[in-house]
DNA sequence: ACGTGTGATTGATCTTAATCAATGCTTCTT
DNA sequence: AAGAAGCATTGATTAAGATCAATCACACGT
């Protein structure tokens, strides 16, 4: 959590979040239905997050990666209301709510900061709804494209040239899509030489026209 | 907001709370790309809030009526990310959001109510995304109205016979589908007599039916 | 190395919802 | 009260994506 925080604050949190915890590739950080206790912040690593209703019908809500912060949806009811999965060795640190909130109260540019947190992930969720709830296939995909990059590019890691963590099928269900959707928008925006598929990895060879796809659906056929 | 609060700190909350506005109906409360200064707890009212793309995309991302806090997409950035837009004549309590953190910092349990009313709000937004990513217009729209049934009930309204506050198009926003979509989707509910639809009044006839809806596109041709 | 299983691609067809279009009903304005 | 504007319904057609199906590529375990 970087915020400005001197060093006797630093101590404070240092003690809080001290426990570490290794998730290896497919294990569960924690699984719907189960109570809540702990935040978790990502050290290292990849995962993602899924709702599942009663019927059997799953949703991807997101991909995680390292710096990012899990479990705040279980804050309300202190139920852990999604899975939470590695897609490649990860590692976490618990941060035990109740104590976060407990020191919060004597550094509050701490709890400010959480507040930001939780208020960034709302905004989050609001952009994936308008992606949902308007966009066509290629756009979605190129969304998503655009979103991996620049989270890949802030962490320094290449904004053009990455690999999938996630199979097709999650892709399909975080973007609300079947996975041959997603195999076929690939295939398209690789036509168009925008991008380069090899299975999981992907080079952006044109990024200027994958922001293109990204905004109007009428411009190309 | 409802917690286990004494009467001092009653008074204390009500001091920061005091401003009060009132919007007509069609008003803005606030618009996307201003200034955050406030959280907005709703008195009384009906409002919808939607976030706007710069090539004109729109997406309704919730209705919300008495009791329900708005503006809180805008803690990260300090700017509004939506607008928020009055249904019908509504009143408000301006909640200066600095305020609120320096006195949360003296009622740990405000604190505390705050963040699981943050936390249901991510977890609202991921309800929204498994409709989105995963249900047919049908489902969809029985999902809504049972929603919105719910929380007329809350209030101490009628479960069973409401009047919607936003037009077709609007729940079309919401829901990811096209007016004519959810026009066709009402009718096709009444003609099953589920429920019966006047214009923008609802009876539900048939809860359980209703309900069955929202879970299964399979049991019924 | 070989067989097995998972994941990905591609094609053909079908379903759903979008689009285009016409009409009717409310509500607001003057 | 009459007209206009906005909102809603319904029908016909089209387009996007789902579904069904076949094949391929690769990683994994034995």
């Amino acid at each position: 959590m970087p915020v400005g925080l001197n060093s006797h604050e630093i101590q404070k949190l240092g003690d809080v979040v001290s426990h570490k915890r290794k998730i290896p590739r497919g294990g569960y950080l924690h699984h719907t239905g189960t109570k809540f206790q702990s935040l978790f912040a990502i050290r290292s690593g990849f995962l993602k997050t899924c709702v599942l209703e009663q019927d059997g019908r799953q949703q991807v809500t997101g991909f995680h990666m390292t710096g990012e912060l899990l479990g705040l949806d279980a804050i309300s009811s202190e139920i852990h209301t999604c899975d939470a999965v590695a897609l490649e060795d990860s590692e976490v640190c618990e941060i035990p709510f109740a104590k976060l909130e407990e020191i919060s109260l004597t550094i509050p540019s701490l709890m400010h900061h959480f507040h930001k947190i939780m208020s960034r992930e709302i905004v989050r969720d609001h952009g994936v709804m308008l992606l949902l709830g308007s966009m066509k296939a290629e756009e979605r995909l190129a969304t998503f494209l655009l979103n991996l990059s620049r989270r890949f590019s802030i962490r320094g890691y290449s904004e053009y040239s990455f690999n999938l963590r996630m199979t097709r099928e999650e892709i399909g269900s975080y973007l609300g899509l079947k996975l041959e959707t997603v195999s076929r928008a690939f295939s398209k925006l690789q036509d168009e030489n925008i991008i380069t598929v090899d299975n999981k990895h992907i080079q952006i060879n044109d990024m200027n026209r994958l922001k293109l796809k990204m905004g109007n659906s009428s411009c190309v056929t």
